[in-house]
DNA sequence: ACCTGAACACCGTTCAAGT
DNA sequence: ACCTGAACACCGTTCAAGT
């Protein structure tokens, strides 16, 4: 049978964010990961460049586990879906999901994500000049609502949580009303 | 003139701002701090818990640097004012400045800038209830948007992201209108 | 091709000891 | 009260060497 990899990429990232969802971002070390591989850290850098390539791995694998709303539904319904999704990551991943806000969204994880807001965006009738805008509005004040509340930011009860994204909510509905309008008299 | 203290709180976060931002979040070292102060790394255990009492001093010092806008301005103009600031800080501290979304907003210079944000939305005219709501998605909105423009999260040409504020500002004033209406039909 | 040994230059933090 | 010496248990990363 030849001689084959005892680790590869896929692994590696395994075990990165299981030791991450455990024991939060400082857990994540070289020396952590090869030892739970049973291989020594150096094996490591054959399937990951450096420590920043391995974040950077288990935050696409984030992104990618987070499934798609199917596009039947109803856009609002959508949208509620994909921020319940950001939610719960970032309740997993307290100390690791807030770097989405600092890597590039252009990845396929990423990217993938951002079709679903704007095709939401887009059957909710929002004019097409809007939804990029929409897109990072929406998506950027996600991340950050869902880090605020996993790291506790907010200090609060839980409650006051829930009240602000059903204000928000009742914002976003008004708000594509107020551009479709505005979209129509030009 | 007895035994003075060779250093103090004060001068450690100084040179720990310093060092970050010169060389980012990695250069922030208890050793590196020390070095720059002629001291042993032991020596600001004294005044310092821990690293994260240390970064959570760097924050603090960030935010009380904040110079908010005089009352006396138009609430347009005071929201303008310190969403540039945000966006100032952010590209000083590219690292150190998505650290704010991780730590509790009841600090006193998180209170001051919070308070400056709720004066302004109350000159606005937006009804007492939507306030609070009203201010976290704005905080939340502008330490994401700068951290994203900071790190380049949204790759494109940096007009993207006037052209996103400036798409933002227009919805604000109609959201604004909108619960104004809203609360006086009620 | 893939993993290991040895080594380098660091880390944060403690505790008892000095002045 | 404040700083230091010595020590501990780690880090990420390199490079040549093994198979």
């Amino acid at each position: 049978m030849g001689r084959r990899a005892l680790i590869d990429r896929t692994v590696v990232l395994d075990v990165a964010a299981e030791l991450a969802e455990d024991g939060g971002f400082a857990a994540v070390t070289m020396q952590a990961v090869a030892e739970r591989l049973g291989v020594t850290p150096m094996a490591l850098y054959r399937h990951v460049n450096d420590k920043a390539d391995l974040f950077d791995g288990v935050l696409e694998r984030l992104l990618l586990e987070i499934e798609l709303p199917d596009e039947s539904v109803a856009w609002q319904e959508r949208l509620r879906v994909l921020a319940d999704a950001a939610r719960a990551t970032a309740q997993r991943h307290p100390e690791v999901f807030p770097l989405l806000l600092q890597r590039p969204s252009t990845t396929p994880g990423a990217l993938r994500i951002r079709g679903a807001i704007c095709s939401a965006l887009r059957d909710a009738g929002l004019p097409e000049d809007d939804v990029p805008h929409a897109e990072r509005l929406l998506s950027t004040l996600a991340v950050g609502f869902a880090t605020s509340e996993a790291t506790g930011r907010f200090e609060g009860p839980d409650e006051a949580v829930e009240a602000d994204i059903a204000f928000l909510r009742e914002l976003l509905l008004d708000l594509v009303e107020l551009r479709r309008q505005a979209a129509a008299r030009a």
